[in-house]
DNA sequence: CAGAAAACCGTACCGCCGGTGCAGTTTTCG
DNA sequence: CGAAAACTGCACCGGCGGTACGGTTTTCTG
């Protein structure tokens, strides 16, 4: 009775590196269980319909990127006790693992379900859409105690700039896929760092307009 | 002959709003061809597969987006002559215009099919791909201007700034989509739209660290 | 070791979907 | 009127997600 968890685990295997590399809907039922070796009826038997497998994708997707996240920030709040600090340090390993990945990132479950939203129950995008919210969480805490030590350049809310990171994620993605390119999902996540730094560490007084034309 | 063309442009129509309320897999040629009260015979006259019809959306798509671009930033240059007040400017009428849209803005055809790739061919996916190029090299072009003008608090590629405010774009239609929020889209323009602005203006000078922790 | 539950297999079947093929018919325009 | 364009009608194909159900093997537990 420990073996059907293997082999649901292998399936999940199958699935997702089927999903991230051709999408949701073109990765088939028949082409998961020939790879994995069982039946349809023994898939079937995991998962009641494709929406399960989806859910199941999901969970175990968040879990393991939860732990991601808990690494690199946990990393982050033992190289500085500033709570800026931690975010821009925190931002910067995650764009440098992104960066990492052999042959780019293998691109984001949640990103990609996002797009494919039609395919799937009320669950599984009640389940996409929590996900997102954990991540803009995330990153409103870790804004709230930046706000609480430093003073805003300009009255901009916190659910706004945490929201803006993990747009810059999702576009990343999105815009890595499009071109062809993996090298834009690091660059852009930079891109969110460096806003949350200019927002929070006013210019430098040399930096001043070339002209009186900025008003 | 000229009743092709209405046809044709009544297959598009059915199907681009099948394809922004529930994607393209989703968006069925039985169900267009109901709509549209022709036969699948008929249908496969104007588009002689499904990729024809994509390539269709797109390309019609990307003429009215087109235009409405033009219409925003001509008008943001009958306000301004100054490069950068054009850009933001720009961006702002083009936050309220997706603000303004009756139950959110529809959903961007490049966004979805962006992520719906595994579904196409190479040429519609090479169109995508140069619709996300042209839009990338418009606000490019927009921001060099502003580089000779202007100096740059922190020395950022234009490119990267421009894939920025794409990437807030599509980011923002998926995250609106995640959510259910039509909000997020306007709102994370405006925050590229705030990027651009602290990129070129520096900080007042009383928005001074509270503390001497910024380094 | 027995027995029950879990983990499958085999097979036949369903409806939807994208797509093909092709002959025949209506519509439109010059 | 005639030719081209714009369809219709119908039969068919393979792949897909999914159902139904009876039978078999594997695995853990008492």
């Amino acid at each position: 009775m420990r073996k059907g968890n293997e082999t649901r685990e292998r399936i999940l295997d199958i699935a997702e590196a089927g999903v991230l590399a051709k999408g949701f809907g073109a990765t088939s039922i028949d082409e998961i269980i020939a790879e994995a070796g069982i039946t349809k009826s023994g898939f079937f038997y995991h998962f009641h319909d494709k929406n399960e497998l989806a859910r199941g994708l999901l969970a175990r997707h968040r879990g393991r990127l939860g732990q991601l996240v808990d690494e690199i920030f946990g990393r982050a709040a033992e190289l500085s006790d500033d709570p800026l600090q931690q975010l821009l340090i925190g931002l910067t390993l995650f764009a440098e693992h992104m960066a990492a990945m052999p042959g780019g990132h293998p691109g984001c479950l949640v990103a990609t379900m996002s797009y494919q939203e039609q395919l799937f129950n009320r669950e599984v995008r009640a389940m996409v859409s929590s996900i997102v919210e954990d991540w803009n969480a995330f990153f409103r805490s870790m804004i709230e105690k930046i706000v609480a030590a430093y003073p805003l350049r300009e009255p901009v809310d916190p659910g706004r700039i945490a929201r803006n990171i993990t747009c810059a994620i999702d576009g990343g993605i999105i815009m890595s896929k499009s071109l062809g390119d993996p090298s834009v999902l690091p660059e852009q996540m930079l891109m969110a760092r460096n806003y949350v730094k200019m927002l929070f560490q006013p210019a430098a007084l040399h930096a001043v307009p070339r002209e009186a034309l900025a008003a």
